[in-house]
RNA sequence: GGCCCAGUAGUUCAGUUGGUUAGAACGCCAGCCUGUCACGCUGGAGGUCGACGGUUCGAGCCCGUUCUGGGUCGCCA
């Protein structure tokens, strides 16, 4: 059987009428408009092109077809009597001699139509996520999500950096997220893990001198899922220089994204080099977030002094902050549902006031603020038709309210959120340590790879207690746009004398270090390179670039919230035999009942 | 693991105060239709109302339990 075609389904035109050709693909649509006359939409990766039949011959064959089945049509190009202006294909059509079937679909009911399963229920497309793809619509984020990752390729090596690939087969990491574990056959009671990031290893290669590196590298992090993030896998544009500076990361990112976004992008706006730089405090102040919106043109002020007095019980002995919102025009009820949607999403009261277009407070807790009124006017910069909305609690706890209630107000205001463009900003000076709250003790606040802002002096100062550890901040930082967590990256801490001492003052030795990364801390102990590096997320970029809500709509073969390939039947059952070769003992729970 | 929402035809959904034979749209099947393009017209098939239990003369609807899915918090160095 010939199985190609001269054309594909979105190429013909008027210049190829009377041409001979051979056409392939889904038989999506059949218009039957009389006795032996019937359009029918032949549909390939590249667009469609409609067929007509004319003849009981094919005819016959046509309607002994369910639709999807897949064709091969050769046959006339013929230009169109009744033209559609909003097809490609639109002036032509293709009237065929002969009709060769290639796959018969069997089934002349689908799960759901072709052409609106996004419409459908979602664990359903999952299942049959082969059909789903075949939706022009589905397909296409697919496609974005290649040409992203060419491009990042591209720019990655026009700047110099060699592509490497690393184990997936590694050792379990005790820092972090859970791992997922891969029995060792060849060694009872133990375990490979997929690695959570390939972090030990591109520290290594900076060891080794490659200069470098980066890799579109999978991950693996057995936490459960969110609307952005995908249980199980994703992938990271993961990437590593030696004797590289924070500056240095900065400017490569700055340089391969905004072409990206602007170019692949659904805001064709992008901001350009450098990006606005926040450190981690004045960010948590002023936006309430490490990850603002910068769209939102909103900013939080401290009230505290002002209002935990005020007479408002709530206010009482807390921390209070406020966000003016100018010619704000949205009624009570809108007022309300945000309030009550604040409170669902961060745990805590959102409150509320408004300077009325006499410059009068009213409204909400208006009636407590009385005596306030000048003072607040000053600190806020009050004018008519001004809301304020108003958290309180612990300082963390109002902080956090605050950046929940900004960007609820930002979606609520246009007039304060220019949606249409994408907005990168450099989180910064992240602090080293924490106060863990189970327990109670000084614990790394990220990860314990990072250089300490003031390397081994400070630690120092803090070890013999002239300074507090918390004050210390660490090259960390954090790659944010529109409001989402693009990445994180750090000036590593490449010196195995500060790494202990970094330990030491969350009570761990020299020991220890060699025992929690053995092979990065012996490598170092061989002269290391500065050097710095950053991971952004693959999956979250081509959501933002695709406009999509949900990761699951950028990923060919998505698992679902739980963990499960419902197409595939992952994860399953295995044979008995496998489980002996791997000394495996499997206490029968559901088994009993699984299909 | 906590909280919130949903589950009715192949699909997306409606279903009033608990009351006769559970509806619509799209899809599917049959017939008609020679310029459709979301083709149109006529007719038809299609239901364990997620499951189990309870209240009631009577449950898609009320109550309890449970399962499944989605969102969110915990978690994600």
């Amino acid at each position: 059987m010939k199985q190609s075609r001269t054309h594909t389904c979105g190429e013909l035109r008027l210049e190829h009428a009377g041409q001979t050709v051979t056409l392939a693909g889904f038989m999506e649509n059949v218009r039957e408009v009389g006795q032996n006359f019937a359009f029918v939409i032949l549909r390939d990766f590249y667009g469609t092109t409609q067929l007509v039949v004319e003849t009981e011959d094919m005819m016959a064959i046509i309607k002994s077809l369910n639709k999807e089945s897949t064709i091969q049509v050769t046959g006339t190009v013929r230009e169109r009597s009744s033209k559609n202006p909003n097809l490609p294909t639109g002036d032509i059509e293709v009237v065929p001699e002969k009709i060769e079937v290639l796959g018969r679909c069997r089934y002349n009911e689908l799960p759901f139509q072709i052409n609106r399963s996004r419409e459908a229920d979602e664990s359903l497309r999952l299942k049959y996520r082969y059909l789903d793809l075949r939706n022009p619509a589905v397909k296409k984020n697919i496609i974005l999500r290649c040409q992203v990752v060419a491009a990042i390729r591209a720019a990655m090596m026009d700047h110099g950096f060699l592509e490497i690939s690393t184990p997936i087969l590694t050792a379990s990491s005790p820092e972090g997220a859970r791992d997922y574990l891969v029995p060792a056959r060849k060694h009872p009671g133990k375990f490979y893990a997929l690695p959570q990031a390939p972090q030990q290893f591109k520290q290594l290669l900076m060891t080794s001198g490659f200069d470098k590196y980066f890799q579109i590298a999978p991950c693996f992090r057995d936490e459960d899922a969110r609307g952005d993030r995908s249980p199980g896998e994703f992938y990271q544009l993961d990437m590593e220089m030696a004797f590289a500076t924070q500056d240095d990361v900065f400017g490569v990112l700055e340089e391969v994204f905004p072409p990206i976004f602007a170019k692949y992008g659904t805001y064709n706006v992008a901001s350009t080099a450098p990006f606005k730089r926040i450190p981690f405090t004045e960010a948590m102040e002023k936006y309430g977030s490490d990850k603002p919106d910068l769209r939102i043109d909103l900013t939080v002020t401290d009230v505290t002094d002002l209002l935990s007095d005020c007479g408002f019980e709530p206010f009482a002995g807390g921390v209070v902050k406020a966000i003016p919102v100018t010619d704000f025009a949205a009624p009570r009820k809108q007022i309300d549902k945000l309030c009550a949607d604040v409170e669902v999403q961060a745990g805590n009261k959102a409150y509320w006031f408004k300077v009325d277009e006499n410059g009068e407070l009213s409204g909400g807790i208006a009636k407590f603020l009385g005596g306030k009124k000048e003072a607040l006017v000053e600190r806020l910069g009050l004018k008519p038709n001004t809301f304020v909305g108003l958290t309180c609690g612990k300082k963390g706890a109002a902080q956090k309210t605050a950046g929940v209630l900004r960007s609820k107000l930002g979606a609520l205001c246009p007039n304060h959120m220019d949606k249409e463009r994408y907005e990168f900003c450099w989180i910064v000076d992240f602090p080293m340590y924490e106060i863990g709250e189970e327990s109670g003790q000084l614990e790394f606040c990220h990860n314990p790879f990072s250089m300490p802002n003031g390397g081994a002096e400070i630690l120092d100062k803090a070890i013999s207690g002239e300074i507090d550890p918390l004050s210390i901040t660490a090259f960390q930082y954090d790659l944010v746009c529109n409001g989402v967590e693009l990445s994180s990256g750090a000036v590593r801490n490449h010196d195995p004398e500060i790494m202990i001492k970094a330990f030491n003052l969350v009570r761990l030795g020299e020991e220890d270090v060699k025992k929690k990364f053995p092979a990065m801390y012996n490598a170092f102990c061989y002269g290391a390179p500065p050097h710095a590096g950053i991971a952004p997320g693959i999956d979250r970029m081509v959501m933002l670039l695709a406009g999509e809500e949900s990761i699951r709509e950028i990923i060919p073969f998505p698992m679902n919230k739980n963990a499960q390939d419902l197409m595939m039947g992952a994860p399953s059952f295995v044979e008995q035999k496998q489980l002996d070769e791997l000394n495996i003992m499997v206490t029968k729970k559901e088994e009993e009942t699984a299909e």
